[in-house]
RNA sequence: GGAGGGGUGGGAGAGUGGCUAAAUCCAGCAGACUGUAAAUCUGCCCGUCUCAGACGUACGGUGGUUCGAAUCCACCCCCCUCCA
């Protein structure tokens, strides 16, 4: 695979932070849940000593978005994304929070499983309950209950995924509600407005997010309007965004590593704060994903974040870490959560199977999670087969927790400069081949 | 005792001569889910086997009509409602 210069790891002082930092977050975790102190936790609280110190120094958050590298060991890194509403520790999973909500969740346990920041969506938003009125009402973050940063979605996974209900064209997407039949328009200059309004953080370019395998000719057009939309997406954004927010471009180009490069050479142009890898985990595999990866990460620009869209399960997420990704999400935790499928450090489980019946040992009681060690298997498989709410609710918790170490463990071992060895102790846990 | 209604696969419940190992729902057993139209969707769900097929048994019981019966006839058993 082909690599840019590595960066020297740096920041020794940033490390013994963390230590600082991670007992932190432990204390006042316990303290929510009503747990005694001292157990260690594989977390560190980055945030928490970032935003204490600026208090301190500064008596007000910053207005700026900036990115900043901790430690990089082999291609991938570790480091923080700095928003006005508050720190992204990279590599961060973003739980998905499409409607304004992560589904089955309190905004306040969403925070506690140890999330920097989540996802809302333009397309389902401008729907229900509408941008302008989102607005009215003081913004994404003051209606939802969570006041950190928020990723919003374009809608360009809408124009793939509600293929049914729209008609492209260069100027935008028109869509049917998929609600109510009512006709709507998305246009790269409307989908920033919109973000705008929700008061996003971090907003999206409206893209084409075209499904794998597709021709090479139609991929490649594709890729095109999505680049020429980045450009109109930039203007629009310049025009309406307030200091501190950012707008992301998102490489296309399917898995033909040539229009990888060429998406990335005109997203570059644009000099935006950070690039997505979009267009991925729709059909190819994982293996595949990860081949278009390793020809496409080295040739994005190494300062600024980078964001690999819809992805994915804990094998997809190592994999991609391991190879420079900074930024996820994925609906996996939340919708598999939902559906009775218990991510776990020996692999995923279902809950619902028979063989649960019986089980009284909880998830996991290393997790600092109460839905991971406080009920037992027995319980949650008893709450999936009565078709109780209790049961997503709490399994989609768990899931989250169980994502959210994982990140912090990447990070510790990016951090430590044993991520290979992190990797194969993943590998041994869980069984799963990451190419 | 009289009148009427009914007994179908674990449960509910379609089905009145062949297209019926028997609709549908529930329960049960599994699987899927990757920028969320998803508390959703899919498969299996009588038994046996050389299991994407074959065979066997099956619609209260027994006997009959018929080329052919869950479906028609006779008798028996059981359940429900109303009247005495």
């Amino acid at each position: 695979m082909t690599q840019t210069r590595p960066l020297q790891r740096r920041g020794l002082a940033l490390g013994r932070g963390e230590d600082f930092a991670q007992q932190i977050r432990v204390r006042a975790e316990r303290s929510v849940y009503g747990m005694p102190c001292g157990k260690a936790a594989s977390d560190f609280n980055f945030f928490a000593r970032r935003a204490k110190t600026r208090r301190m120094t500064t008596g007000r958050r910053s207005t700026a978005f900036s990115f900043s590298l901790n430690a990089t060991d082999g291609p991938a890194r570790t480091g923080v994304i700095e928003t006005p509403r508050g720190a992204i520790r990279t590599p961060a999973f973003m739980p998905v929070g499409t409607a304004g909500t992560v589904k089955a969740m309190f905004a306040e346990d969403v925070r506690a499983t140890g999330a920097d920041v989540i996802l809302g969506n333009t397309y389902h938003l401008m729907l229900r309950p509408g941008a302008e009125r989102v607005a009215r009402l003081g913004g994404l973050h003051r209606f939802m209950n969570w006041p950190h940063p928020i990723l919003t979605d374009s809608g360009g996974f809408q124009v793939m995924s509600l293929a049914s209900l729209r008609k492209l064209a260069e100027e935008g997407v028109a869509f049917r509600s998929h609600i109510d039949g009512s006709n709507h328009f998305l246009s790269p200059e409307r989908s920033v407005e919109i973000q705008c309004l929700l008061g996003a953080d971090i907003q999206m370019q409206l893209d084409e997010c075209p499904a794998i395998p597709i021709a090479q000719e139609e991929a490649r057009s594709s890729m095109l309007l999505s680049a020429r939309w980045a450009l109109r997406s930039k203007r629009a954004f310049e025009e309406k965004s307030t200091p501190g927010q950012a707008l992301f471009g998102i490489v296309q180009g399917a898995n033909f590593d040539d229009l990888r490069r060429e998406s990335i050479d005109r997203l570059l142009e644009l000099d935006l704060p950070g690039y997505a890898v979009g267009g991925l985990a729709v059909g190819e595999g994982r293996e595949e994903m990860f081949r278009v990866l390793d020809a496409t990460v080295p040739h994005m620009d190494a300062r600024k974040p980078r964001y690999l869209m819809g992805v994915g399960k804990p094998a997809d997420i190592v994999g991609a870490v391991a190879r420079g990704i900074d930024m996820f999400d994925c609906v996996a935790p939340t919708r598999s959560g939902r559906h009775g499928q218990a991510f776990t450090q020996g692999g995923a489980i279902n809950i619902k199977n028979a063989q649960y019946a019986d089980d009284e040992s909880p998830l996991d009681e290393t997790l600092d999670c109460p839905a991971s060690r406080d009920y037992s298997k027995a319980y949650l498989h008893h709450l999936f087969k009565a078709g109780e709410y209790l049961a997503p609710m709490l399994l989609t918790w768990h899931n989250l927790a169980c994502y959210q170490r994982l990140m912090a463990d990447l990070r510790a071992a990016i951090a430590a400069g044993r991520l290979s060895a992190f990797i194969a102790g993943f590998k041994a846990a869980t069984g799963e081949e990451i190419v």
